[in-house]
DNA sequence: GAATTGAATTCTGAATTCAATATTATGTCA
DNA sequence: TGACATAATATTGAATTCAGAATTCAATTC
């Protein structure tokens, strides 16, 4: 179903495919989508596909087939004749989407109560101590990176693929400008003890807290992009 | 960003495409998206690529490109070296799907209740009350019609272009199984019952209520669904 | 008679080629 | 000098071609 996981289809009769052969649209399209989402293309950059053939050794074939798929994510706009930009995110579209992912991190609340392990919830406690610490330590790098990791451990946990799925195309969307969102110590503070409560909740299983946690704290984390900008 | 709307790029000082020439791999994907939506093509029956392009009167490579994009979309599998299966939906994953749509509708009605024009508002009323007709008349195709109209109606109500998008791609994975759902005749009544104090709630602008009602909507859809198989 | 191997065929993956459109450069005229 | 028209160039869209992998089917062996 997930052009980027043709490896492994979800049809469990299917084996994986040997290792080592991986199709060249699928790789360039997450070259390009890191590529992207690191902000070595730029917002508003138009592709030159001419170029990046020649960059990743390939023919525009495979090329144009990764763009339509990029395209289909939302990082890009393919304009007939004119070729792809990437897309530029204004602000609208940044609080559009921070709406959607907060509506989706709820519900991802909500069902991990119902369906979480018990090792699940152990990990994502002890995840949450970590971003303490890392916090703590003023770590930025680990701090966004164990950030991430929870969030992604309690889409994990719902079982819902189909909601981590959602959920990561809309992160990819966001990624860049979550990236440039300097954190304030006040908003950072806020933030730690947003996880807590939201693990606190979680463990106890209440449904309706963790989700209204997990909504509010992605509104939260816009609100304090959207301030400065 | 949508690939399907190649023709109306969101930046304002390009230029609509000249009528009538929209790009082959687009009216591909819409032709065969629509073909798997109306059951033309069967989940787990494989594109035979040869056929189609000979079908369409195309060549490989927009066919090829639309199938990636489908692919993205989540309507086809893409299995390396051995094609495009449409993609077969088991009752979980209808399940899952419905979860997210569910939280996504709740989130629409949320919104509705602080974006909406009071015309909007209107117009959602106006059309509950048709949806009503339609039933008391026994109309199911009208019905359908209706219905699909006032969850769009809503949905585009919130301005959240973001929002329609995620709902309009997870709405195409169901629209099947929606079709082959049967409405008992209670299932009906209290389906109609719910749209109107969906209106209500939505009139009221009163958004916790509405979004709390728009979700419940969802769930009992799929559970009437869910029930017969 | 069933299973396995190997050749022939079919299909997919990717590069190349051809055609159409857009962009840029050039030149003309006011 | 500047605006407009036209020609040259570059880029995109799509068809074709080539290469490689999978499937099919027949022949052979157990």
């Amino acid at each position: 179903m997930y052009n980027d996981r043709q490896e492994a289809p979800s049809m469990s009769e299917l084996k994986p495919d040997p290792i080592g052969r991986t199709a060249l649209a699928v790789e360039i399209t997450n070259r390009l989508r890191q590529m992207i989402l690191e902000g070595q293309l730029e917002a508003g950059e138009k592709i030159n596909e001419k170029l990046l053939t020649e960059q990743f050794g390939v023919s525009r074939t495979p090329l144009r087939e990764a763009l339509k798929v990029l395209a289909a994510e939302g990082l890009l706009d393919l304009i007939p004749h004119r070729g792809a930009v990437i897309t530029r995110q204004s602000e609208d579209e940044l609080a559009e989407v921070f709406h959607v992912l907060a509506a989706l991190e709820g519900l991802a609340g909500e069902l991990a109560t119902l369906a979480a392990s018990d090792a699940d919830l152990n990990e994502i406690e002890a995840m949450t101590q970590k971003l303490r610490r890392s916090y703590e330590e003023t770590d930025r790098p680990t701090y966004f990176r164990i950030n991430q990791a929870i969030h992604k451990a309690i889409l994990r946990a719902t079982g819902n693929e189909t909601l981590q799925r959602s959920h990561e195309l809309l992160a990819y969307r966001v990624q860049r400008a979550r990236y440039q969102a300097n954190l304030t110590p006040e908003r950072w503070r806020a933030a730690v003890e947003e996880h807590e409560a939201i693990a606190k909740a979680l463990c106890a299983r209440d449904a309706a807290t963790t989700a209204q946690r997990m909504k509010e704290h992605l509104l939260k984390k816009l609100a304090s992009i959207s301030g400065k900008g």
